[in-house]
DNA sequence: CATGGGATTGACT
DNA sequence: GTCAATCCCATGC
């Protein structure tokens, strides 16, 4: 069982700090969270910002879900729906420390390198095999789960920067990342 | 109904 | 460093 939609249902900064450190599964696929951007409705770079729309619906439903979108019409990017329902958050996974099923990453990664399997938002979803049929299903009970903190896993030491790829609200350092693990994405924050 | 812009990645110069 | 790939959908006529 994953974590409680309760965990989700609050401040959305709070919940991107929370999840690093704890691991998404999929399958025979896992990783622990290495870096994560919060997006709330109150900012333009969020989707929510223009409002309820098809497109984010999703955005505004329930916490604990998954919001699965296409980016740059190649990728699929995996965040979670954080607050309470009718508020338009969610906090982006950008990057995983794989721990389970490497071999399987590989095969649908094609490529060997184990730093290059997780180290982007489009780049884990790939890896897990994540993709848009994911969207709007519970990240406590449903195919993708987020859970807790592997017992055997240090306690991260979290730095925070600015979110990356986006045009708008660029200030706000709503990015959250593992000091120093090598499977944060470029930039790196100092 | 046509247009344009991405919360990216990988290949290439 | 530059740039194309490729698709969803918001916006505007």
């Amino acid at each position: 069982m994953g974590l409680p939609a309760r965990f989700y249902a609050r401040p959305v900064l709070e919940v991107a700090r929370a999840l690093i450190g704890c691991t998404v599964a999929h399958g025979e696929t896992a990783g622990v969270i290495v870096e994560t951007e919060a997006y709330h409705e109150s900012e333009p770079a969020c989707h929510a910002f223009v409002g309820l729309t098809p497109r984010t619906r999703t955005l505004f439903g329930r916490p604990g879900r998954a919001y699965v979108y296409r980016s740059y019409g190649v990728h699929a990017l995996l965040n979670a729906v954080c607050e309470r329902e009718g508020v338009g958050a969610a906090v982006l996974i950008r990057a995983l420390h794989p721990t389970t099923g490497l071999e399987r990453m590989r095969a649908r990664r094609g490529v060997e390198d184990e730093r290059a399997l997780c180290s982007g938002p489009g780049k884990l979803t790939q890896a897990l095999g994540v993709t848009l049929a994911h969207n709007d299903t519970s990240l406590s009970a449903g195919p993708v789960r987020i859970g807790r903190r592997p017992p055997d896993w240090r306690e991260p030491v979290t730095v925070d920067g600015t979110r990356v790829g986006i045009t708008r609200a660029v200030e706000l350092r709503w990015r959250f990342c593992v000091a120093g693990n090598p499977h944060v994405s470029p930039p790196r924050p100092r």
